[in-house]
DNA sequence: GCGATTCAACTACCCGGGTAGTACTATCGA
DNA sequence: TCGATAGTACTACCCGGGTAGTTGAATCGC
């Protein structure tokens, strides 16, 4: 757990598709990737693989192909490396990551409010129906 | 660049003794992070001379001993490595992060205002003198 | 002057992300 | 039936963060 959760570039390239589709082949992968990445359909196997290893997807069998899904929410990724770089850079102080991205990355305070509002929305209708 | 302004955990804490000092030799910042990590000097010198290819210190020789300096700051630091993450995680898009901060995260807004306002007041009371 | 100490240099690991070639096998199509 | 194809398995690299032992040289103290 913890770091285990923080992946890598490719990984969470990867890691999309299968939240995005649920469950895909590797070759579902590198198609979807292709364009993009460009990578050669073993890189993609190999790195699945690893990500197995890890605990961030498993596969089950159907035929002789893989059929992976992911272990990991997208949420949970996004607030493990979230909470691990609040932890490099501010000990841990997230209203201080705020405070730096407000201040030194030109964050546009109105543009989050509505965003929030946008997301605040699309849950409470999704709790609806 | 950009990519390699991103530091890992040790050498971060190594860049923390630098900025705070303004420079420091292998054995002062040995010294520094004893309590904290334990490692042996070599370990440091290692990992300084590595820093150093990458040019994020630099060192001049007094008598036989190694003095180290930063050649990054820990703003710019702190700007690469957070846009770094804004990146993998939200397209680049920063308010997303900060939305993401604030709703997944408990980050307290008012906190975060009270910081920045503390934030504004030192750097405002620095440029007066 | 000489032994002890202090440096940096060099070398050597481990680990994990990233990338891919090759080998082997099951299955599909003609 | 048999060759082509599609899949996984295996193996092998490179790179950089992290960790440290050993070695060789300069210097300090006696």
């Amino acid at each position: 757990m913890g770091s285990s959760e923080t992946l890598g570039k490719l990984q969470i390239s990867i890691m999309r598709v299968l939240w995005a589709r649920g469950e895909a082949t590797v070759n579902d992968v590198h198609q979807a990737l292709l364009e993009s990445h460009g990578l050669a359909p073993t890189t993609i196997a190999t790195m699945l693989k690893k990500m197995e290893h890890k605990g961030v997807v498993s596969h089950r069998t159907h035929g002789r192909k893989f059929i992976y899904q992911p272990q990991v929410s997208e949420r949970s990724v996004k607030r493990s490396m979230v909470a691990e770089l609040a932890q490099r850079l501010f000990f841990g102080d997230k209203a201080a990551l705020v405070s730096h991205l407000l201040d030194e990355h030109e964050v546009d305070p109105d543009e989050v409010a509505a965003l929030r509002k946008q997301i605040a929305e699309a849950s409470g209708r999704k709790g609806e129906q």
